[in-house]
DNA sequence: TAAAACTACGCAATCGTTCTCGAAATTTTT
DNA sequence: AAAAATTTCGAGAACGATTGCGTAGTTTTA
């Protein structure tokens, strides 16, 4: 096996101590510029590179972040990934990611598996089955920095990035009633996620503004996030019941939303509801039916999280003041106006 | 800042050594089964957990494995991901993942922060852009495991996994030929990649197999892989010229594919062209206009990429006999015949 | 010129494990 | 009953770095 150069191997060489060599490494004032160069020269000659392992050890650090989310195949997430790579690589910092696909089990399993103590932080994106967050308190309690970024928990008091939901979702039904829908229905994830919350009482407050009374059996939460095909078929059916005269749809996932216009493709009804979808899609301007869609600032929201938990990490001090950071989404209208 | 428990802790508390605490947790013959008994309850416990760095340190082994490709939000890519995650997590592995955005110098700082011993073997597809390789043979010659995946290189021995881009190219280029196209246009990536050059000799196969000679001012390969909208905008027009007669297009990324539909559309010339494009986009029955699609195993690529390197890294031999895996595509068509 | 301060370096402990040796205590063999 | 083998455990040296402390040798201060 392959053994890399180590600073023991520079001291022998060159008939200094090992405490010499670190401090020379690190430019310590403590060792003449003449030393400094002399084992400089030499390190770069044998090519050493520090064990990252061997100072993790010592200092108790990894110098390395995880991340939890449901799952990195969906444009949302890889966004987001590319953003928080981008501020850890520039801060020194490694990124690990695991995937809940949205099981709780998976959850607690892989935070268990980060918080052994070789991650100095993680975020978190809570999966939608989970319901229980004893697994990230007692790990927060316990010292460890953990930020939340888009679906986030109030049990906590953290760091949090996630859009502004509740104002997307109450521009993009605004907007649905301004173009003359009256019966908007919404598609969502499960019940207890934030997301869900927030952009439910979007959709809600909405239509209070315009006076348009609530009706619940517009409303569908997807516990299976739009995976399971049959619930999304079932609940696609139940919407266009003629009594409901649904008309529009707001959904809240790209997941939901293109299961939805498959259902409706397929049912030849693809022109029978206008759709607004929040997507983080690339070709969302290329599918059929057409979708208006709020656009999330994922690649920033990985960043401004990455950039929260580092700087926790590397607080001298406990941290008693924390921010929830709200982001705007974006709405792209590709939709027609009701004909009155 | 938390502390985690110890096995000193343990052994201070139970009035035993360290190694037999050492021992009773790793399940070791030498310490009798009461008193593994007794450590493992105390360890169970203060909710002991071994510190996987200190391991590393000792073992020389940090049970990580790093990825490298250009993209996580490419979902072709995401997938690969998701096999690797599965198999690395079965096996106890952490995954490092890196972007290179297919730029050359990132893929050189990418592999060497990897390198720098913290990593136990690398998984890579190489960045459309680099056409030098000293940076990975380097490594491999002085121990590191490398398995290639997709983008695989022929300098250097080792296991490679790849989709088997001749069949498949030669597969849906003769497909369009049934279907009686005659003039089918190639649009693909940077030409030095493995599966440009596979793909590339497969439509020449399917071609001279069926009679029609090659062309060369039909094949464009787009060296910024479909990230430059002018890039393919010029491309596309250039292949529209009437004297080419193109009627079909044989594309080679999702990217690609799209930034080329985005362009017909614009010109009104959806219909005119047929396309069949390598593409794992998990919506690509609602795009518009209608695209046929060779499917890569890609989450099967990830596991058995993982598979292989994790044989590797834990082989106690040296390893001289190396195996390229080639895994089939799936062509999917969703075209019209040609009128004749 | 003696005392104080500073420079430049080495020694050794430490981080949390694993693992080689050696050695009691017990059991088996002869 | 003595010798040999086995079981069970502890001491201590690694792994590769960092860092507090001690101390020669030199320079500055009083």
């Amino acid at each position: 096996m392959y053994r890399a150069a180590t600073i023991k191997q520079i001291a022998e060489a060159l008939s200094v101590s090992i405490s010499t060599v670190s401090r020379a490494l690190s430019d310590s004032h403590e060792v003449s510029a003449e030393t400094k160069r002399v084992v400089r020269e030499y390190a770069r000659k044998i090519n050493y590179h520090s064990n990252p392992i061997a100072v993790s050890l010592k200092k108790g650090r990894s110098n390395s972040i995880g991340v939890l989310l449901s799952d990195v195949a969906s444009s949302f997430f890889s966004q987001v990934i590319n953003g928080i790579e981008s501020i850890a690589y520039e801060k020194g910092y490694h990124v690990i990611i695991t995937q809940s696909h949205d099981s709780y089990e998976r959850e607690v399993t892989n935070i268990g598996h980060l918080a052994s103590r070789s991650v100095d932080g993680i975020l978190m994106s809570m999966s939608s089955q989970t319901t229980n967050y004893d697994h990230v308190i007692g790990l927060h309690n316990r010292g460890l920095p953990v930020v939340f970024f888009d679906r986030i928990i109030n049990e906590m008091e953290t760091f949090k990035v996630t859009t502004d939901n509740f104002k997307s979702a109450f521009e993009a039904t605004e907007l649905l009633i301004k173009k003359g829908y009256r019966n908007i229905g919404h598609l969502t994830n499960a019940a207890q996620l934030s997301i869900t919350i927030e952009r439910l009482n979007g959709y809600k407050a909405a239509l209070e503004t315009h006076h348009i009374p609530y009706r619940e059996q517009l409303v569908k939460c997807c516990n299976h996030g739009g995976r399971d095909h049959e619930e999304i078929e079932g609940v696609i059916n139940e919407l266009l019941a003629d009594e409901l005269k649904t008309d529009a749809l707001l959904i809240t996932s790209d997941r939901i939303s293109t299961a939805a216009m498959r259902i409706l493709n397929h049912l030849g009804k693809a022109d029978s509801l206008t759709i607004i979808g929040f997507s983080n899609s690339d070709v969302i301007d290329l599918l059929s039916p057409k979708i208006s869609f709020i656009r999330q600032n994922a690649f920033e929201m990985g960043q401004i999280a990455a950039g929260m938990l580092i700087k926790l990490i590397e607080s001298k001090y406990p941290v008693y003041e924390f921010e929830t950071k709200l982001l705007d989404g974006e709405l792209h209208w590709r939709g027609q106006s009701k004909i009155k």
